[in-house]
DNA sequence: TAAATCCTGTCA
DNA sequence: TGACAGGATTTA
């Protein structure tokens, strides 16, 4: 579920709750979702500690804390963090905070992690993020000349630019006017920068929206997203496109729902 | 490069 | 009942 400006909105609006807190107690409602190290060290890492500053890459969110211990989370699909003293319907972790609050991991279909590290993984340091990172056209247009797979599983590849999901490669691809289909390395010049213009627009905008809800998406105080009003093409099957009105494509790319404007992007 | 896998819920 | 859902990793 949640991309780049889902999980961006989320640390936004936890800031207030989160920052220079205290924890003060861990509940595993599902431990196997604790990544690494054990359920039971876990805890231990992060009683008592205090949350002294967070970081995004791409959708991976982290927490530091005093004791330079990184607190780590990833919503994948379903995973909400919310902060309230009611227990949502599917807690997975809760969280007490020294002012009396909770921070609860919620996540339907437990495909979320949470992990704590000594310090961010080099695999995801390493990332660059979509949006917060600095990275050159050049680098853009160099990677698309390498992988002649669909344009649409380069923008979704982490390891290209991190924070991407299937609704905003979607819709990048619509903004820049481009098939998701196309092969990466058949993206001519004056095109790619189209794309890199369009990530940059599409993830400020979606950004300002406080994220796209369809249906479990919900920001960290449990409010929908508003993107979703001005979507391109994705979830929009035959319905006329914003441009010239024809009719989106859904087809499963991948096994993946991929919408396009057949006349739009060529 | 593609498919299977991890899960549960919802909708057609 | 089966297809599909914002993701990432592992296996074939």
């Amino acid at each position: 579920m949640p991309e780049l400006p889902e999980v961006e909105s989320i640390r936004r609006k936890l800031e207030p709750s989160l920052i220079s807190r205290t924890i003060v107690s861990v509940r595993l409602l599902l431990p196997r979702i604790v990544e690494t190290p054990t359920p039971k060290k876990f805890s231990t890492m992060l009683v008592n500690r205090k949350i002294v500053r967070s970081h995004r890459i791409g959708k991976y969110l982290f927490y530091e804390l005093d004791n330079g211990k990184f607190l780590h989370f990833h919503l994948r699909m379903t995973g909400r963090l919310l902060i309230g003293n009611e227990q949502p319907k599917f807690a997975r972790i809760e969280f007490l905070l020294d002012d009396g609050k909770q921070l609860w991991f919620d996540d339907t279909r437990t495909l979320g992690r949470v992990a704590c590290y000594p310090a961010i993984p080099e695999a995801v340091a390493n990332l660059v993020d979509a949006v917060n990172d600095r990275y050159t056209f050049s680098d853009l247009f160099t990677k698309f000349k390498q992988r002649s797979v669909a344009l649409k599983d380069v923008l979704l590849d982490q390891k290209f630019l991190a924070g991407i999901g299937n609704i905003y490669a979607c819709e990048i691809c619509f903004r820049a006017g481009i098939s998701p289909y196309r092969p990466a390395n058949r993206v001519k010049k004056g095109e790619a920068e189209r794309i890199n213009q369009a990530i940059q627009d599409v993830m400020a905008e979606a950004i300002a929206a406080e994220g796209t809800t369809f249906s479990d998406f919900r920001g960290a105080d449990g409010k929908p997203g508003n993107y979703q009003l001005q979507l391109g093409v994705y979830d929009r099957a035959g319905k006329p496109c914003r441009n010239c009105g024809s009719l989106i494509e859904k087809r499963m790319h991948h096994n993946r729902g991929t919408y396009h404007c057949p006349k739009c992007q060529k």
